[in-house]
DNA sequence: CTGTTAGCGCATTCAT
DNA sequence: ATGAATGCGCTAACAG
């Protein structure tokens, strides 16, 4: 029925294992039984055995990219960025740009498509790497089953992308589960996720630089002359939450609008999911680590919630002249919901966003925001990945990101600054 | 170094067979040794070996779903719907839907992370299919090669997304391809993607009622009087492009403004990429064929092609009073060039979209589009995929394609029914 | 350079 | 209900 490795082998007059080696070009064959080799490869229509394949040489060409939402073009960049790096054998620099901008249907590309019966549909396909990505949905559970099956396959490499829980238990498993992939030989690579406790296990970690885009972030708005910002944080349990928070803090207190307390690292996130319990707040009440918390609301890395937390903001504290979002869908959400309320954008509140994907650029006004170079990051983890790439050193590197000032933000209206209005 | 079944059936004192029959669980097994072997798999935290399981099996629990482009919502939804329908043993229909509103970063998961260390650490997971995406990046011979790599890795099943490209080798390569597959056990699903010409290798193909989609609403633009119609449409070679085209100039000719010629299905996309070689057609000529062709510009499926090609057409006819856009995001680029040329939308220029993506609601002003049911779509995919649900008569469902009307249309202004203006 | 020989780890017959 | 054998298709030593 299926066409084998020995049907080749004797479709083309040598033996199987002749045959192999040809397909893997990782040995001397003479010219002329290659080319006869090939020929009958073609002739077949043989395509290799996976399972076998993997079974015999105990490593497969699966690559896993681990992502917490694929709808989210945050995770999709970077997903399709390390994809190209690794689907391409090594050349052909030019395909893995041609996504870049996100765009799709390459309209140029139909003119090639004739050779794609050569290239394509014959089962040779060089050291091609099956790159896929993996949605988890941002579940801890599905993670770990995510890994267990990447492991069951044997896979060549991991990337984890996106922020980790900040769960003792599950950083634990999952750290566990990284050693033992390591150990059986596949490269673990972190991208846009901060370094594992006993980093040994993984090749290379690349951090976004989250507190001090968030940092630098607050302090524009700061030196625009807001006072009173509101912060739309995602889940609380994030370690991206938790670091983009710090960074607004940091800049709070040394413009001496922060609590003292609470501003250092490894504190846990303090404010609930859900507001409200603390009744009656008096309007330009004291300032300090008790407006820090009132002025903080969480919720998840989406529009909706980005909309409910600005209400519940705005309830607290109808005195707000900007909000900070905890990225730039949240920070959509939260314009719709200020709009709603009657308040003009930047006039009356100044929004602000993280990431700069690539419909920041298209709000109205422009997002003002903090860059992250998603693209570069994720294809970089993919060359690390196939050891195209040297770590860095201590196998950790920090990513820039760059605040991009736009429309979205301007200083609060002057009456605003007159105390008790 | 690596735990193997023999391993195990050592430990549990009992056979291979017996192991392998617990944990496929197709099987029937003593209670008592049952729990033995699960014991010993955890106490030796054994993985099953997939490569030589998928051998011995001859089928592997791989799921491929391909995307034109991953780092489109679009694709996004579709793909993360149907993997929430293909990694689930199908129960637990909460999970899956948790992922609907393209949220991330469940908050309140963390408390069930403790049982993650059993569910995902150990090497037995039920029935868990492996749901992976892989990003063509909208190239023919991409999507060809990865359908090789997973037919080499005998896949369970393969979702392909998103419209074909209609070039008749790449065409019939996809096709032959698709048979091999489905010849060896395969099951193929076609999701947002027009039946195949021989769709005996599909199990089922679901289909957007692009064209009904795309009349409907160009029919909303001309109840709401406009009459010169921009419409910035997406690659030239693709399925999608040509559907909704179609469908615009249907409503275009029902009401008398469409040319006679080339209105019919079947023709091939006639204008060219990047427009100006007509030179000096003067403003507010002849209707018909000519102005359809003239204010049609094609372009890529992303924001910077529907930023360049609006600008082309507002350079070709300063007179439209409505542009269609190939998408959502296409005509996020358009509203962005009409605003730069100082235009008011919806007062100076009606705009619409495609897809209706998240995003759409929040555009200012919201945007006039027409809905896709992107998750049911894809999530009845995967349960097509994974044969829990019954394929639609004839293998072929058509999806249907719902008018969202808000902000962004409007009547035309008034002086501009002045002829001549 | 090429052919021969052994397994890789597991799912299945077939027995029992 | 369980154990013993057989082979899935391929790669990797070894010869030669």
């Amino acid at each position: 029925m299926t066409v084998t490795l020995a049907d080749v082998a004797a479709r083309a007059r040598v033996s199987a294992a002749t045959v192999s080696r040809v397909l893997n070009g990782n040995y001397p064959v003479a010219e002329a039984t290659r080319e006869r080799v090939l020929r009958a490869v073609d002739e077949l229509d043989y395509v290799l055995n996976g399972p076998a394949s993997s079974l015999a040489a105990a490593t497969s060409d699966l690559v896993g990219i681990l992502v917490n939402d694929i709808a989210d073009p945050f995770f999709g960049i970077m997903a399709g960025a390390a994809q190209s790096e690794i689907g391409e054998s090594g050349a052909e620099d030019d395909t893995g740009r041609a996504g870049a901008g996100s765009g799709s249907g390459r309209a140029g590309s139909s003119g090639r498509v004739t050779s794609a019966g050569r290239t394509g549909s014959s089962g040779r396909a060089g050291g091609e790497k099956l790159a896929v990505v993996c949605n988890t949905g941002g579940s801890p559970e599905r993670e770990l089953t995510y890994l267990t099956l990447l492991q069951r396959q044997r896979a060549a490499a991991v990337i984890l992308t996106g922020g980790a829980v900040e769960d003792p238990a599950h950083q634990a498993a999952i750290s566990a589960k990284l050693t033992k992939l390591a150990d059986a030989g596949t490269r673990v690579v972190l991208c846009g996720r901060p370094p594992l406790a006993g980093g040994e296990a993984v090749v290379a970690a690349l951090a976004f630089d989250n507190r001090g885009g968030a940092r630098r972030l607050t302090e524009h708005l700061l030196a625009l002359g807001h006072t009173r910002i509101g912060y739309v944080a995602g889940p609380a349990e994030r370690t991206t939450t938790r670091h983009r928070l710090e960074g607004h803090r940091d800049a709070m207190q040394a413009a001496g609008l922060g609590g003292g307390a609470g501003g250092g690292a490894g504190d846990g996130p303090g404010g609930g999911l859900d507001g409200g319990e603390r009744a009656g707040a008096e309007p330009g009440g004291a300032r300090g680590a008790y407006d820090e918390e009132r002025l903080t609301v969480h919720g998840l890395y989406d529009r909706r919630s980005g909309y409910v937390a600005t209400l519940e903001l705005l309830r607290r504290e109808p005195e707000v002249t900007a909000i900070v979002a905890a990225n730039d869908t949240v920070a959509l959400g939260a314009c719709a919901a200020i709009r709603e309320r009657g308040l003009r954008i930047p006039e009356d509140v100044s929004v602000a966003g993280f990431d700069d994907l690539p419909f920041s650029v298209d709000a109205v006004p422009a997002l003002t925001t903090v860059r992250l170079p998603l693209f570069e990051a994720g294809a970089r983890a993919g060359r690390l990945a196939m050891g195209k790439e040297t770590p860095p050193p201590g196998g950790i590197a920090t990513i820039g990101a760059e605040l991009m000032v736009r429309g979205s933000t301007a200083p609060p209206r002057v009456d605003t600054a007159v105390p008790g209005r």
